[in-house]
DNA sequence: AACACCGTCAACCGCAGGTTA
DNA sequence: GTAACCTGCGGTTGACGGTGT
């Protein structure tokens, strides 16, 4: 299937992005909204790919980011969600609002790598790195049908946070959303099951899975689909 | 002070998948 | 059914700042 470039890439620049670049997409987005983003270079006056200015305003300039440093909170909970995910940064990044993919993507890449590589738990495979055929018990165990599984909301009697982590079980499965769920949403009230809240984060100021609802229903209503997936367990 | 090295992170690139004509 | 278009995602790169020698 052949594909035409997505810009023309002689007439646009490239590299870091000027206050005056930012200004004028920040305004062109708050008067037209986000959309169209392959005519929105032309539209806003800017000399810049469509994929660029996305990518901009995504990662950088909406107004609804939280940056700064990830809580302790944030962190468990990046680990635990790329434990059943994987480099589904997307998805990751849907369960921390405020945070981006690109932003989870390279602090997992620069933090966490090392701090589980520290633990002595492969970040690819979140399993201990000396791994003994039999001594190699999966530290976490994604979608196995036990029914035991540690309350979420206290804590494992006296473990430290890294080992609470290392033997969380997580039997969590996604599904699609079941008829209920759907005449739940339909009636206005999202009964959408907040992961965080299943793997312990529910108190904590990593969950915002409220506020997301709020942003759910904004979303829903621009026709976009939302991420916060049902959970069945 | 100068240089090398390293860590961080914004930005780019190529591709996949959904939508439209 | 097919081609073209568009958006979003994940991997990678490169500029930049901080630190060590």
């Amino acid at each position: 299937m052949g594909r035409s470039p997505c810009c023309e890439k002689e007439h646009t620049n490239k590299g870091a992005w000027t206050k005056e670049e930012d200004d004028r997409l920040i305004r062109y987005i708050k008067k037209h909204g986000e959309g169209c983003w392959r005519t929105l270079p032309k539209a806003a006056g800017l000399l810049r790919c469509g994929k660029s200015c996305r990518l901009r305003w995504i990662n950088y300039l909406r107004p609804d980011l939280k940056r700064g440093n990830f809580t302790e909170e944030e962190d468990e909970l990046i680990i635990n969600l790329h434990s059943l995910l994987g480099n589904k940064w997307s998805l990751i990044a849907a369960r921390l609002p405020g945070r981006t993919d690109n932003e989870i993507k390279n602090y997992w890449n620069t933090h966490i790598k090392r701090k589980l590589l520290s633990r002595g738990i492969d970040p690819q495979t979140h399993r201990p790195l000396t791994t003994s055929a039999a001594g190699a018990a999966a530290v976490i165990t994604p979608a196995t049908p036990t029914p035991q599984q540690p309350s979420p909301t206290t804590s494992s009697g006296g473990l430290s946070s890294s080992e609470e982590t290392a033997y969380l079980n997580l039997e969590l499965s996604i599904s699609l959303p079941t008829p209920a769920d759907e005449e739940h949403s339909n009636s206005g009230s999202s009964h959408a099951v907040c992961l965080c809240q299943k793997l312990g984060f529910q108190s904590g100021n990593a969950c915002n899975c409220s506020k997301m609802a709020a942003s759910i229903n904004y979303a829903a209503r621009d026709g976009m689909q939302t991420l916060f997936t049902p959970l069945s367990l």
